[in-house]
DNA sequence: GCAAGGTC
């Protein structure tokens, strides 16, 4: 491996590895006094100092180095039954070899080695993995370390590195059973059902510990929504008018039974005037809202940008790289103390947000909001420098400002608001008439925020008040709402689902297996038939995940051993796939009855039945073809591209049916007469 | 072509 031309580090030098650049630039920067260098090994960038007369290199590995995977002889799904593959053993594969070869070049001139990657189960994993490589390179490596802090505070590294400890072997196997025992569920459940459903290649359908549990959430919802019976109720209310038109409402509010809300209209309809009984003024303080951490933010962008998880999550990553936002990856929603929020600030004064920031300095509150979850690993996500505003792209905008809004609204006062309670009888029928009234709006001026309340006109005890218009209203109650992609996010934070780092990635993934669509998901009939399928097992269950959790903590702590662990979960997945073996036939049924319902599109204008997408078994592409076949030979083109769904819809000029391809709609018949001219 | 977890 070639090097630069210095000579530094032919004697013996100090090896630091760290989880990710970011940390290894700070964790320099501590140990050096700011006198740390940049440099670069090939692609790998590492930071180089002097201290003590001794040479030190940090190291900024990229996460993971190995994945688990089967050996190459078990990646045919065909020939090699799910049974057996359950007690196939995984190896680690490399799989980044630019971090492999900077390892590599190091291994032989590290003296000593220091692990100072994230204090986590994966970070010590992580840390084994590249002692694993350095050993592979420099067999007489021995002196090992490992750097034990919370954060990436000057106090907590210099302390983690003069106070080192040993390396946890419990807690890397703690994270290498998880890793295991993913892999072990997820493949073999993942071969069963695509092999059962006969779906192949690109189009196999999935299973596994994170990713089911949270399809089966939006399933359950989906349902509920599907048989929710809705009840009728009435409302009455009225238009009124004293210095101004405000509405009020019968304080019955909705009334179930159709007879009574007769009743009292019949009462009422002809009346002219009301008199207000009484007025409740409150005023009340609202708190702005608490730092992003990555659910929130996650959910915001759903709400307010209308922006999908995983395309939020990789603008906010971009953003990072270039050193506008802090780390995306966070539990935190505390701002340390370390935080330069006054200079932060100070920053943003200059910037295209001065308006905004004059709000927050003139409105500041005395300490910034923080949230329930406090961690000390990073901050919560806040803007630490200004971009060229002219040069991102309006997703990076949005994303940014949205940052910047969030963390100038956590700075400021309480808004102040009043609600004001109107009680309103009009032939002795009480109703109700409610006000909102922004007094200081504050941080309202900097945050997005809905709301749906109105200004009503001053209102005094006794008063009369015309009577502009009643309405007696039939109304019907809502089945629940679908989960949004940020409510999603949240769900699956409290059932302990994921991790900040994957939640996205796991929406992601399940739009990817077609199980749903649409930008607030909606779950397909395949969605529906794997998670029946599944239904009856823990795999389905958030509960797995709980488990599993347990059993890493008590390897850990040692009081479990990782092989018996492992054992009875491959004995437990055992007796699944049996369980699933013997309804293979049903389970082949119900899978495939919901794909071709799925793909079907409409009706073949030539033969009446169902036209289908199926994918070419030579060249992997899709097309409809009409499920007459071979009597009937009616086939069309298909974009390769972008979601396709059906839209129940006829084309006026030839009869084939139109389709949805993304958000545009078209006639599937590219011969189709409509087309030409 | 399988999972979930790190990070780019």
């Amino acid at each position: 491996m070639l090097l630069p031309s210095t000579s530094w580090y032919d004697d013996a030098m100090k090896l630091v590895i760290c989880e990710k650049s970011i940390a290894a630039g700070r964790i320099a920067n501590i140990l050096s006094n700011g006198k740390a260098v940049l440099r670069r090994l090939g692609k790998m960038p590492y930071y180089t100092f002097t201290k003590a007369g001794e040479e030190w290199v940090v190291l900024g590995l990229k996460g993971h180095i190995v994945n688990l995977d089967y050996p190459p002889e078990f990646n045919r799904w065909h020939g090699i039954s799910p049974l057996d593959l359950i007690w196939i053993e995984p190896y680690k594969r490399i799989t980044n070899k630019a971090v492999t070869d900077a390892l590599k070049a190091f291994a032989n001139k590290a003296s000593e080695v220091v692990v100072a990657t994230d204090f986590d189960r994966e970070g010590e994993l992580i840390g084994l993995e590249a002692i694993e490589i350095l050993r592979k390179h420099n067999k007489n490596l021995k002196n090992i370390k490992r750097a034990r802090f919370s954060a990436l505070t000057k106090s907590e590294i210099l302390s983690a590195f003069s106070n080192p400890v040993e390396i946890d072997y419990n807690l890397a196997k703690a994270a290498e059973t998880r890793q295991i025992i993913d892999l072990v569920w997820g493949a073999t459940l993942t071969r069963f059902v695509s092999m059962a459903a006969k779906q192949y290649g690109k189009e196999f359908l999935s299973i596994g510990r994170v990713q089911s549990p949270t399809l089966a959430m939006i399933v359950d919802r989906e349902r509920q929504i599907k048989e929710f019976v809705p009840k009728p109720y009435w409302q009455i209310t009225a238009t009124l008018d004293r210095n101004g038109k405000f509405s009020a409402l019968h304080k019955k509010d909705r009334i179930s039974s159709e007879e009574e809300a007769k009743r009292i209209y019949e009462k009422i309809k002809n009346a002219r005037e009301g008199i207000v009984k009484s007025v409740d003024k409150t005023i009340q303080k609202e708190r702005p809202p608490c730092p992003f951490d990555t659910t929130s933010f996650l959910s915001a962008a759903s709400s307010l940008l209308r922006m999908s998880a995983s395309k939020a999550m990789e603008v906010a990553e971009e953003l990072y790289m270039q050193g506008w936002i802090s780390y995306p990856r966070t539990d935190n929603t505390v701002y340390p103390r370390s935080l330069p929020i006054d200079k932060t600030l100070s920053l943003l004064a200059n910037s295209q947000f001065s308006d905004l920031t004059k709000v927050v300095l003139e409105n500041r509150r005395k300490t910034p909001m923080r949230g329930k979850k406090e961690t000390t690993d990073h901050p919560p996500i806040h803007p630490v420098d200004i971009p060229p505003f002219e040069k991102l792209t309006p997703e990076q905008k949005n994303v940014y400002t949205l940052i910047v809004k969030r963390f100038l609204a956590t700075l400021t006062k309480d808004a102040t608001s009043e609600t004001t309670k109107a009680l309103i009888e009009i032939n002795e029928e009480p109703f109700v008439a409610e006000g909102y009234r922004l007094i200081e709006p504050t941080w309202k001026l900097i945050y997005p925020v809905k709301t749906g309340q109105k200004e009503i006109p001053e209102l005094h005890e006794n008063e009369r008040v015309d009577v502009i218009s009643l309405k007696l209203l039939r109304k019907e109650t809502k089945p629940p709402k679908r989960f949004t992609q940020g409510a999603l996010i949240s769900q699956m934070e409290k059932l302990g689902l994921g991790t900040k780092s994957t939640r996205h990635e796991i929406i992601k993934k399940l739009y990817s297996r077609r199980y749903i669509i649409g930008s607030t998901p909606i779950p397909t009939a395949t969605a529906f038939a794997v998670v029946d399928t599944i239904k009856p097992y823990d795999i389905s269950k958030p509960d797995m995940t709980a488990q599993l959790e347990k059993d890493m903590d008590e390897i850990a702590e040692g009081k479990k051993n990782e092989n018996s662990v492992i054992k009875k979960s491959r004995e437990m997945l055992q007796k699944v796939l049996k369980s699933l073996e013997n309804n293979k036939h049903e389970i082949r049924h119900s899978l495939r009855k919901a794909l071709t319902l799925q793909n079907t599109i409409g009706t073949c204008p030539s033969c009446g039945k169902p036209l289908v997408i199926r994918v070419s078994s030579k060249n992997k592409k899709r097309f409809v073809g009409c499920t007459g076949y071979p009597d009937c030979r009616v086939t069309y083109p298909l974009p390769q591209k972008g979601v396709i769904t059906k839209t129940d819809k006829k084309c006026e000029y030839c009869g084939a049916p139109i389709i949805k391809v993304g958000k545009r709609e078209i006639c599937i018949n590219p011969n189709c007469p409509g087309k030409k001219g």
